[in-house]
DNA sequence: TTGACACATTCGTAATTACTTATATAATTG
DNA sequence: CAATTATATAAGTAATTACGAATGTGTCAA
C-alpha cells in the first residue's frame, strides 16, 4: 500500500518557508520566476521547482508574458488551511474568553 | 551549509494527514495516546513517532495517568499560521467583496 | 513477583524532498 | 541566423521522513 498520494497538497506546499515567502511576494503583486527567486540564495531550477510544487498545489498560477513566465497567486486553496486552523481558534481564544466573561459577570454586579 | 533547523515547525508538523486527525480529535477532549491511534492503522510506534512531532511542535502536552499518556492540545502556535493564512484572505475573497460593492451601488440606485 | 499493559525509543529501510549540475526550449536581440 | 536571456525539465545525491520490527520502561493486577 503507497503510503500517500504522490502529489502536493495545500498543506505540504505551505510546509516549506521559501514556498511561504514566495507566496507572501505574490501577495503584494504578480512577479516573474526570476523575480521570485531573487531574494532566495538558491539556483534557478531550485526555485522553478518550488513553483511547480506551488502551482500542483493550485496555490498559484503562470501566464507566458514574452521570455518570462509571470506567476500569480491563487489564494482559493488556502481558503480550506483558514477553516481548519479557525476550528482551533476557539482553544487559544479560551483563556480570553473567560476573561471576558469574568469581566461581562463582575461588570454586571 | 545545513539546510534547514532540524526540528519540527508548526507547519511542518500540520502537513501530515495523520497529525492533523490527532489534532481534531483533541479538540474534542484530552486522549490517550491509544486513542489517538486507534482511528489509524499505524503501528504503535508510528503513532508514538507522529505524537512526538506534536509535542516538540509545541501543539500537544502530554501527561502521564496511571500507565496512559493523557495528551492536551496546546493550540496556541496554530495562532501563527491562522495569521500568516488570514493575510491572504483579501485575495480569495476579493471576487466576493467586488460582488459585495457592486451590489451596494445597485440596490443604492 | 510475575505477567500483561501502555506507552516510548532505537534501529533499519524505503519513499520523499530539497537541492545541484547539466541540458533542453522558447523568445529576444544583434 | 547566432548569441543571450528566461525559464523548465532531467538526472543524480544527500538529508529527511514515515514507517515497521525489536526492545526498553514504568505501572497495574493477580
Amino acid at each position: 500500500m503507497p503510503r500517500r498520494p504522490a502529489h502536493a497538497t495545500v498543506y505540504q506546499a505551505i510546509a516549506d518557508p521559501t514556498r511561504r515567502a514566495m507566496l507572501e511576494l505574490l501577495g503584494t503583486g504578480e512577479r516573474s520566476a526570476g523575480e521570485l527567486g531573487a531574494p532566495t540564495r538558491l539556483t534557478q531550477p531550485a526555485v522553478s521547482q518550488h513553483l511547480r510544487v506551488l502551482r500542483e498545489a493550485g496555490l498559484v498560477t503562470q501566464r507566458k508574458v514574452g521570455r518570462h513566465r509571470i506567476y500569480a497567486l491563487q489564494a482559493a486553496p488556502l481558503a480550506g488551511v483558514a477553516d481548519w486552523v479557525r476550528y482551533f481558534e476557539q482553544f487559544w481564544d479560551r483563556r480570553l474568553t473567560r476573561l471576558g466573561s469574568f469581566l461581562d459577570r463582575s461588570t454586571r454586579q
